[in-house]
Formats: C-alpha cells, structure tokens, sequence
DNA sequence: GGGAAACTAAACCGTCCAGTTCAGTCACAC
DNA sequence: GTGTGACTGAACTGGACGGTTTAGTTTCCC
C-alpha cells in the first residue's frame, strides 16, 4: 500500500498546492517538512505507528495539521518514509586495518566495539523494533532496513575476514559466516537487555565480559594454528 | 495500566454476572472463554494488538461481544493474558545427557538443533516479535516472556556446560555467557529471515551451515586443550 | 504596495472501535 | 414447569482519529 522512497532527492521546492509532486519528493530542504520529519522520527521510533496521531505529530512538530498533509501524503507515506531515512542515516562504520603483524586478538576486541556502538545505539535500535513490529503492515521496510542497516555491516566484516585470511593471521572458511557470527556474539546478549524496555534481571553477564569473549571465540575458532 | 496474572488456577467456574471475579481468574476450563483465548491468540501473534478489534475475536471465537466481555475485562486485560499464557506454554526443552565419554562436539551439534527447534518456531517467534512489538505499551512482558522463555533455556544451556566442565569435556570459565554465545549463534542468523516477514536476499549462509559452525566454534573455544 | 504562496487554526466529515445495554433464547437444576 | 444464569444479537454511546476544507494571517519577492 504505502511505497517507500528508494533514492533521496537532496533538494527540493516548498508545496505545491494542486499538484500531485508533494508525494515522495523534496523534503531535505524545508524546514517545516524538516521539522514533521523530525517529530515524526522521535514519536514513531518511541510510540510505534498506530500509538501516534497525526495531530500529535503536528503539535510537535509546531505546525498545523494541514501543513503536515502539504508536505505527505498520508500517515503511511510519512511513517514510510521516515523509517527509509532512519535506515540510510547510519553512520558508515570504518573498521580498523589490518598489517601482517597486527595483534589479531586486539583488533578482533576492537572490531567487537564497534559493532557495539552501531548495531546498539538506541536509534538503530529503535528503528529494529518498529520493524520488527510494523513489518507486517510495511512489508518493504525489512529489506530497505537490512540493506542499509546490518548488510552493509556484515560486508565490512566479510571484507575484514578476508583480508585476514589473506595476511595469513585467520584462517576462515567461510568469511561471510563469520561476519555474522561476530555481529551476533555481541549483539545478541547486549542487545536483548537494550530492546526489552523493562530492564531484565537474571545477572547478566557484564558488557565487558562478553565483547572480550566474544574476540576470544572467533579467535581461537579461526586462528590459524588452530585448524 | 494492564496488570498481569502471574499464576495461573487449574479450573474455573463460569463467569458471574456483577462480582469482580472475572478478570484475571479462571478462564482455563469454561470452553468459550477458552474459544475467545484461542481466537485472541491467533489473531494477536499474526497482527498485533491494534490491527485487532474485539469484534474481529468474538468472530472467531463464535461468541458475542458480550461473552468477551464477561470474560475479559479489556481489550488490554486480554491481551496481555494471551501473550502471558503464550509465554509460559513453551514445552520445556531437554538437553542431551553427557558422560565422560561424550563425542562433545557431537552433543553440541544437538543442542544447537535444539535451541533452534524451540527459540525459533513459529509461535515462539511470533511471540517475540509482538513483546517487541507492544514492549512499551506493555512493559510488564517482557520480564514475564524472558523468565518463561529464554531464561529457562539458558539455564538449561548453563548446567550444562557446568556438567560438561565437571567431566572434563570442556573448560568452560563463564557458563552463563557460554550458554548465552551458544544460543545467539544459532538464533542470531537463523532468527533474522525468520524474524522479518519479507524474506531478505543477500545470500544468507545455510542453515546447516550456521549450526555447524556454531558447534565448532563453542568446541574450538571451550575445549580443555585449547585453554 | 501588491500579489502569490505557505501557513495557521479550527471546524468538520466519515469511519472505526471499545465498551454497554437490553430484550430475548437456551439449558439445566430442583 | 419454573427459576436461574450463561449466552446471543443487535443496537447504541462516546470518543478518537485520518483526512479535508475554509477563512484568514504571515512572509517574501517584485
């Protein structure tokens, strides 16, 4: 029902007021279209999409509601698109290099870090639940997610094994296995205590603890001495 | 706002017409309050709770609006039951014994499968999504949905590896954050083309793959002569 | 200063839905 | 057979919300 955006125009021209053009375009510059975009992301990301109206929507957004109509089409085009530019709005994560005498166990930890800061700030994962929830009704958002969002991660990290291998300091069989593997280490046990909003007891272990485990696993399972 | 049962009685009567009684008890034998269960599980695990009316449940369950409400206080109140119900109903996993003799990586293999047959079936799944889902609307859930349904397992996973540390199969210095690792390589990206309803592309690595190599991995890691 | 376009504020429409009410039916117990 | 209580079916209330319209105000450019 709802189609999403697929490239982002990076410049636009205010509403037009009969003809069809406001649709999908020429939000960027606007900042009244900026400012709905903004209360949009903060009370969807929050609240979900059915939870939030679109007179709430425009109150934040200090605007009237016919302003918000000007600039979208509807309350599906404008979750839609916001979600889309959630998505593509992840900072682009550069893993460290690697030298032929790189201490491996080290990079691996830090590596284990980043993947930390971008898979769990509290936007992405805002952006996971809300399509995780709304997928259903937005059956296009998982996809736009998963290209912008975690691919593009795994692919460094594939990328990373790779060149690991090359240098001779792992030997991976399958890098791109890897790469999930290293994501889901971290991600997994971190990420359950950040997306269930009820903090959840049952001891934990400690963020430290698995991030250092996590290195210490993919080490001594592709190290070259090992296989 | 919605509180949740957190025992369940065995039997019950039938609802009564002005006392208090029937909002939180007895739901569990009367066989329309159980059709109205069963319709509300259905329609709430595959759309949510704001896509569902309650006319949509009376329908399914073959009853009036007002039976509903005679059973269920609210909207909210059965809802929340449901997914509390939900939780708890998961058959409780068990592992594979070991001995001293055990094949480890062969026990290990199992317990992946496993863990995949119970995290990642459809009803648990759909559970998951849906605690994600209305986590904020509903926060008493989650805590009920991880000691119901993860936690249990975890547990499990850490005895486990506790036994297996007794008999020398494997050293296991942390065994929750083992039992945790073992669990989010499989559910990780197993989870993820299960998780989101359109099915992501981007080659994802095979089933069997990721089990394996999830086995390896806690082997490779864990075994005594590795450490 | 004049005109056009963006914007506001508020009323308004149609729809949907949670929850209630009520007259009447059915089944069963005494 | 009569009373009791669960249940039905349908109408209804009250409120929320998506989306539109309109009358009037601001802003800015020429």
């Amino acid at each position: 029902m709802a189609e999403i955006v697929t490239k982002l125009p990076a410049a636009g021209s205010p509403p037009a007021k009969q003809d069809q053009g406001k649709n999908t375009q020429n939000h960027a510059i606007n900042p009244k279209a900026m400012a709905i975009m903004t209360a949009a992301k903060e009370l969807f990301l929050e609240q979900g999409f059915g939870a939030v109206s679109m007179d709430q929507v425009a109150r934040q957004a200090g605007v009237s509601k016919a302003t918000v109509y000007a600039h979208f089409v509807s309350k599906e085009k404008l979750f839609a698109e916001m979600v889309f530019r959630a998505c593509i709005a992840k900072s682009h994560a550069v893993l460290p290099a690697l030298q032929a005498d790189s201490d491996i166990e080290a990079v691996l930890e830090e590596i284990a870090h980043i993947v930390v800061d971008h898979l769990l700030s509290p936007e992405p994962l805002a952006v996971y639940r809300i399509i995780m929830a709304e997928g259903p009704r937005f059956p296009e958002l998982p996809r736009a997610f998963f290209g912008n969002g975690p691919l593009p991660m795994i692919r460094k990290l594939t990328d990373f094994f790779d060149e690991a291998n090359r240098l001779g300091l792992l030997t991976v069989p399958d890098t791109r296995l890897a790469a999930e593997q290293v994501i889901w280490l971290v991600r997994g046990p971190l990420g359950v205590r950040r997306l269930f909003t009820t903090d959840v007891p049952a001891d934990l272990p400690a963020e430290e603890a698995v991030i250092k485990g996590a290195a210490r696993m993919i080490h001594a399972t592709y190290s070259p001495r090992a296989n």
